[in-house]
DNA sequence: ATGTGTATGTGTTAAAAACATATAAAGATA
DNA sequence: TATCTTTATATGTTTTTAACACATACACAT
């Protein structure tokens, strides 16, 4: 993520190569995972993020909240506003049974991507040595 | 791919859940492997990319000819007719230097996100043994 | 006052994915 | 001969995502 979240927070590292753009960025997994081990809320998952990230890309502050909200509205996560402490409200949110469904399901279909890109790497290793 | 080229090309087998929407297709990869092995043509590469696939998902031609038609605009691919032979006339494309290069630097791309969806998944794994 | 860090958002544009459709030749078959 | 299937290439439209830019506000230190 990016430290300093609202400036400079370029998800690509100046990419010029087709394979290194438009890089899926898996934020729902990644948000539900966290939520999974703890309650949270926007900013701090930003910064929990970077531990389970999918590149070395930095996350777009506003891609966070919208999925966030996206989320909640398809009840994956509810929250709560969180007014004790001081300085600006935090939006707590919560992973419900529903969401801890999906998790699993996304699991599931990441195990199938990780082996296809393992199909693909052997294919090519194997193409290589036989040429 | 769809065996009936022209209908029933439904990419996603029906998804529901957003972790089996818009998987990244990785057309063009795929296409500069199998001209890697030998040059080709739009109709015989969607019949060959099956053995290469990401997902169960039938191919859409519509998408394999327009990436192909980029990726000779990016000199990633060379192109000539082939009008010998009964038929509609082939557009026969063979790779080039640079979309030998690319495919390298394809390879190093998906190696590093095969990497990251297994910490994910080990990740996941780790939170449910330990919950 | 000005800057920095914490905190949550919206708006716009560009690209990709998803889907639908058009064209045409050759051969089989009814 | 009419039409169906297979081979072959291609365009057009809509929807979704990614990428990026910007707006707001409080607290606290300098």
């Amino acid at each position: 993520m990016c430290a300093k979240v609202n400036r400079d927070c370029r998800s690509d590292g100046g990419a010029v190569c087709s394979c290194d753009k438009h890089l899926s960025r898996f934020i729902e997994p990644r948000l539900l995972l966290l939520l999974m081990e703890k309650e949270s809320y926007g900013y701090e998952l930003m910064q929990r993020i970077n531990g389970i990230t999918f590149s070395d890309a930095s996350l777009d502050p506003g891609a966070v909240y919208k999925t966030l909200r996206g989320m909640e509205k398809d009840r994956l996560i509810s929250s709560e506003w969180d007014t004790r402490g001081s300085g600006a409200a935090k939006r707590i949110y919560l992973i419900t049974s529903e969401g801890e469904e999906r998790l699993f399901a996304w699991v599931i279909s990441l195990r199938k991507r990780r082996d296809a890109i393992e199909k693909f790497i052997v294919d090519y290793e194997k193409m290589k040595g036989g040429e």
